[in-house]
DNA sequence: ATGGCCCGTAGAACGGGA
């Protein structure tokens, strides 16, 4: 089973690179973050044509949140759920639904803005409540994985220029402590499980040729839970979409389970 | 030293992103 996740940046603009890469990356499960389109305007019929089914809770402008799976699996979703239960928000972050007996939750984390600031407090607050829905999730799915946008960059190792981004925001020490706090209940990042390249990152500014620099941050992430981790084989972030005309400036990761029970 | 790009909503610039 392939699980992964992709902030697009406007699924409108995107659809088309969208359905190039799952052609060419079949994952059972792709995550999408700021699709930034209302519900009814979801180009659900294309993905469905290209063999994937979806749910998806959207928004005009801002966020925007969608969960994609191969329609050949024949997986009826379960426990299909918008948002967090114990964090009302007109913000459209978080869906989530068992598939294929792993509960997946695609999340699109707050950015935060600047340390300090409303959105930064709005960003906290919003990921303490993860951590607690994550924790009561733990105790009836154990099989779980936790994909997206986080908007935090784990480590230094993570950061182009950790000087530069010392103390700001993604890097925050509040932000860190946070990400450390989820993975504390029983989560990994699936990428350092592996040997991975130094400077490896998942996110490149638009601007002053970020990417052919390569001054990026790793944050976009894919924790698995213990239950699942003897059975993570592969977690690569593929960098090819970021090269293509019109990208997004997020590139996907892709997580792969290998055998047992992950495809029952 | 500053901001340098892209997207959506606009129907011109501007907020937001990271």
């Amino acid at each position: 089973m392939k699980i992964a996740t992709w902030n697009v940046n406007s699924l409108k603009i995107r659809l088309p690179q969208v359905l190039t890469w799952l052609q060419a990356n079949p994952v059972d499960i792709l995550c999408l973050q700021e699709t930034k389109l209302t519900d009814d305007r979801f180009p659900a019929l294309e993905l469905a044509a290209a063999g994937y089914q979806s749910i998806y809770s959207g928004q005009s402008t801002y966020n925007g949140v969608a969960i994609l799976w191969r329609a050949d699996r024949g997986w009826e979703p379960s426990q299909s759920m918008i948002g967090n239960p114990h964090f009302p928000d007109e913000q459209k972050r978080l869906i989530s639904a068992e598939l294929g007996g792993v509960r997946v939750v695609c999340a699109y984390v707050p950015n935060g803005q600047a340390v300090g600031s409303d959105k930064y407090d709005y960003k906290l607050r919003w990921f303490d409540a993860l951590i607690a829905w994550t924790g009561e999730m733990l105790n009836t799915q154990p099989r779980l994985v936790v994909a997206g946008d986080y908007n935090i960059a784990p480590e230094d190792r993570d950061v182009h220029d950790p000087a530069a981004w010392a103390d700001q925001v993604l890097c925050s020490v509040p932000e860190r402590d946070r990400l450390r706090q989820l993975m504390a209940l029983g989560l990994s990042d699936a990428f350092r499980l592996f040997d991975q390249p130094d400077k490896t990152f998942s996110w490149w500014d638009y601007r002053q040729l970020g990417f052919q620099k390569n001054r990026g941050l790793r944050i976009d992430h894919l924790l698995v839970s213990d239950a699942l981790k003897p059975l993570a084989s592969s977690c690569l972030i593929d960098r090819a979409p970021r090269k293509w005309q019109q990208p997004s400036d997020h590139a996907p990761v892709v997580l792969e389970l290998g055998p047992g029970r992950a495809t029952d």
